[in-house]
RNA sequence: UCCUAAGUAGCUCAGCUGGUUAGAGCAUCUGACUGUUAAUCAGAGGGUCCCUGGUUCGAGUCCAGGCUUGGGAGCCA
């Protein structure tokens, strides 16, 4: 194929009067005359004007929106004033035909909605081109950040046979057939049959295998696939989704909070400086959108802003008990403006209550710590009880404006006896964990660890506020199109 | 799963208290124009009113059930 081009190369090139050849996929056709041509490599388009009186009747009728081309021709300064640059097509082929009466795709506004019908399209618009740059450039910030460090990128199993984690209800990974399924004597599936001789399932965490690399490579992290088969619906949950999560030996909790607000702040770094062109897009997305909710309802900052204003600030670490004296004494409480009042040390946190700390009080991220034992999980380590008796684990949650959870983690119990006695506590099976267990056997080790939910760090640095928008193809209950 | 709103042309949406042939803007098609920026002007075509039942002389409109979607909640990352 003759050598093309890209589109973001040409659009800063002063090497006029010289030929060239672009491939893309035309936005507009204005006028009969001028193209407006996307090759993905950048969000702005290249205008290709096309010498209509000399091209034939049949090639300008196929030179719709969403037809792929090849134009050769001079780049010269534009004579319009739109842009810069702009190439005189000598000669034009339209590689693929796009019927412009069934193509979905039109030059106008469409609906989040509309466009998640259409996600195998929805690419060539501006808005995912940005979100998908920006997505890319977050991935690689985040093997950046941990390469740098000495991290081991670990690739821990997507399929497990543990469905002892309590992370979750599983996908299940079987090969047995749906009729005439081989059952034990009391009626129950008889799993010693199907591919794994046992019952497997999609992994929910990678973190208990992560902390076996830890403990022994001294500072790993995991990036990859994650499945929950809840039936969630809502704007920040998928039932695939991508999750990074670190996992370091001799290290603390305190540890385990610098060792995230670095990170959450090296990848935001790292945006705002290679994603200048599709901030500034989602930026004025972004107050386009705000412009249509009342004022009180908008934030104070744009996105661009509030990015900017994350770096120069440190997240606000408090622990839960702090966080409840807070709730107490807020104002919502007070006025039972809130569905669920705090009343007492103990009760869980609900979405409005993160959402009043992060949003009203502290207006900034917040990482809460030391969170009561019994509202957490089984590897968390148990702190001394406070001079009232009550338990409380080394865990810590980092809520962030407008998503919630963004990071939960905690430092794990490295002693023996306490993990031993917190999982006869809760239900959970040695036996099927021996080789969790096997770690606090054999040279245990303070270690500590969290899990980043990168489609909510996605939603977070773009703006956008339904994270079935910020995975090329959103898996959720009723739907697996694409 | 619960609460709530919605589903009408390719898209965004209007359609009153049930009434004759279901509308608009954009898109599409045809023609005009030709340095346009979501081009402009004129005309035309385009409908399983989400599905299944029911009430009624008559249902896009009312009732019941279902499906899907948006928003909120729970589960969590």
């Amino acid at each position: 194929m003759i050598k093309r081009e890209k589109i973001s190369n040409i659009l800063k090139s002063t090497n006029f009067n010289t030929e060239v050849t672009v491939m893309g996929w035309v936005k507009t056709f204005r006028n009969n005359q001028f193209i407006a041509l996307n090759d993905g490599s950048c969000m702005n388009n290249l205008q290709v004007v096309v010498d209509f009186a000399n091209t034939s009747e049949e090639i300008l009728k196929k030179i719709t929106t969403g037809a792929a081309i090849a134009a050769t021709g001079l780049l010269v300064e534009s004579l319009g004033k739109g842009q810069s640059v702009e190439v005189k097509a000598a000669t034009l082929e339209v590689l693929g035909e796009s019927d412009a009466e069934k193509f979905p795709l039109q030059p106008k506004k469409h609906s989040l909605e509309f466009l998640r019908d259409i996600a195998h399209l929805r690419f060539r618009t501006n808005t995912f081109n940005a979100i998908f740059k920006v997505r890319n450039a977050l991935a690689f910030a985040v093997h950046q950040f941990f390469n740098e460090r000495g991290f081991v990128y670990l690739h821990t199993p997507i399929i497990t046979a543990s469905d002892a984690e309590g992370a979750g209800e599983m996908f299940r990974v079987t090969t047995l057939p749906f009729e005439n399924t081989p059952k034990n004597e009391d009626g129950s599936i008889d799993f010693k049959e199907d591919f794994f001789g046992r019952s497997a399932n999609l992994t929910v965490s990678g973190q208990l295998e992560g902390e076996l690399g830890a403990m022994a490579l001294g500072e790993i992290y995991t990036f990859g696939p994650t499945f929950r088969a809840e039936n969630s619906n809502t704007t920040r949950h998928l039932a695939e989704f991508w999750m990074i999560e670190p996992e370091v030996a001799f290290a603390d909790l305190e540890d385990n909070m610098n060792l995230a607000e670095n990170l959450l702040k090296y990848i935001i770094t790292y945006v705002l400086k290679n994603c200048k062109d599709e901030l500034a897009f989602l930026t004025t997305r972004l107050a386009e959108e705000e412009k249509s909710k009342p004022q009180n309802e908008r934030s104070e900052f744009d996105l661009m802003g509030k990015l900017q204003f994350c770096l120069e600030n440190n997240f606000e670490r408090i622990t839960y008990t702090e966080a409840i004296e807070i709730l107490k004494r807020s104002k919502p409480n007070q006025k039972k403006q809130f569905k669920y009042l705090i009343e007492e040390w103990g009760a869980d946190l609900q979405s409005e209550h993160e959402r009043y700390l992060v949003e009203k009080h502290f207006k900034k991220p917040v990482i809460l710590t030391d969170y009561p034992a019994d509202i957490k999980s089984f590897y968390m380590r148990m702190n001394e009880p406070d001079e009232q008796g009550r338990r409380t684990v080394r865990a810590m949650d980092i809520l962030f404006p407008g998503i919630g959870e963004m990071v939960g983690g905690s430092q794990r119990e490295e002693r023996l006896d306490y993990l031993k006695a917190r999982m006869d506590e809760m239900h959970i099976p040695q036996d099927e964990l021996y080789w969790y267990l096997d770690t606090r056997k054999f040279g245990t080790a303070p270690h500590a660890g969290f899990g980043l939910g990168f489609e909510r760090l996605v939603l977070f640095v773009t703006g956008m506020t339904n994270i079935r928008d910020v995975i090329p193809f959103p898996r959720f209950p009723k739907n697996a199109e694409f």
